[in-house]
DNA sequence: GGATCCATGTAACGGGTTACATGATTCG
DNA sequence: CGAATCATGTAACCCGTTACATGGATCC
């Protein structure tokens, strides 16, 4: 927890509105999932769900859950363990979930530039070697051609019977992901084709 | 410059193997461009051209400056000014030259996430208020929209007698921001009437 | 019997952001 | 005559990354 939210003795709520977004990423995903969760399996969590829109580092996991729990908006419960190693399952508290909530209900007022590090290279081309900038466009484009085979498996993964009501977000990102992949695998196309 | 080039005695161009994404790309506007240019000016740049892949803060650009002159790869020169502020002028060396053209031709190893602070935000949207979602999602869509509209009015900009050849890549990059932003506007509205 | 899995950390480092500051000048 | 422009900076803060470490258990 950042050391300026100390000196909020109350209204806790308001101290979450300067969490920082990994932090809501995570108190995000802790409140999605039904059961508590060790930093270990979340990362793999976090790997399989929102790891397309969003990655901490594994330190950065571990760091944040204690951080969260530090202020009050996860639990965590200690488990032995004989053939493994202990571990530290976390959960959300009910102060968390005000968290998110007021979170996700807030507006946000800047939007950030689309950051690519290729695309800013392509945007220099003139100064460096073009074979070499092709062959990164290929590299650029099969990236997220592979990105849309594995959004698009996940689309049909789950069967409609064991559907949550939290599965239509799930979905509606998952959209958000295969509609921009899709249109940077085009693009990366056309974009070969006038550098041939 | 990261205190760890400062032990590389030769190799400059190795050494600038290290640089940060916000280093090679302010050291790729210098390359870019054709004359000296100042911190100030150069910030007015960024808006204009690649501030919507990439932008740096003021302070940044400034101390990015510097760390560029301290490593050999760019030159400065100060002029005085009587009716404004002192200024000073940054342009590119050959040494520059030589490390942004080893950065393009180099291969990137990783693909970074598509981030995005709303679709994180509508991944947890089973957790928060459906009208502050929508709410939100019709500012996304406005916001890419409005981008949209820049993006396409800069694409006829530049009458065609007057291109120069880096123009090429410039459009290249911009097509990318058209079509991009051109897929995340109309998710936007298919999700909104999903949403409804 | 070497690799991979489990499960979690520490230490160091640095880049980037935010807030604040300055002071003359030109515009409306 | 107040606001915006020019032009650059300092100070503080901290989030996040990288490298390194541990040690038993299971898999092939």
């Amino acid at each position: 927890m950042p050391a300026r939210t100390i000196d909020r003795t109350s209204a806790v709520v308001e101290a979450a509105a300067r969490l920082t977004l990994t932090e809501y990423a995570i108190l995000g995903l802790l409140g999605h999932l039904t059961e508590p969760i060790s930093g270990y399996d979340l990362r793999k969590v976090v790997e399989r769900s929102v790891g397309y829109i969003w990655q901490p580092s594994k330190t950065q996991l571990y760091a944040v859950l204690r951080r969260l729990v530090a202020a009050g908006l996860a639990s965590e419960e200690h488990v032995r363990q004989t053939h493994r190693p202990d571990k530290t399952l976390y959960a959300i508290t009910p102060t968390g979930r005000a968290a998110i909530r007021a979170w996700l209900d807030r507006d946000e007022d800047e939007s950030e530039p689309d950051r690519s590090i290729f695309v800013l290279k392509l945007f220099f081309g003139a100064q460096g070697d073009r074979a070499a900038l092709v062959r990164q466009l290929v590299a650029f484009r099969d990236a997220y051609a592979r990105r849309l085979s594995v959004y698009e498996a996940k689309w049909d993964a789950r069967p409609e019977a064991e559907r949550r009501p939290s599965d239509d977000f799930t979905r509606m990102t998952l959209r958000y992901g295969i509609e921009r992949a899709r249109a940077a695998v085009e693009w990366a196309n056309a974009t070969l084709e006038e550098l041939a």
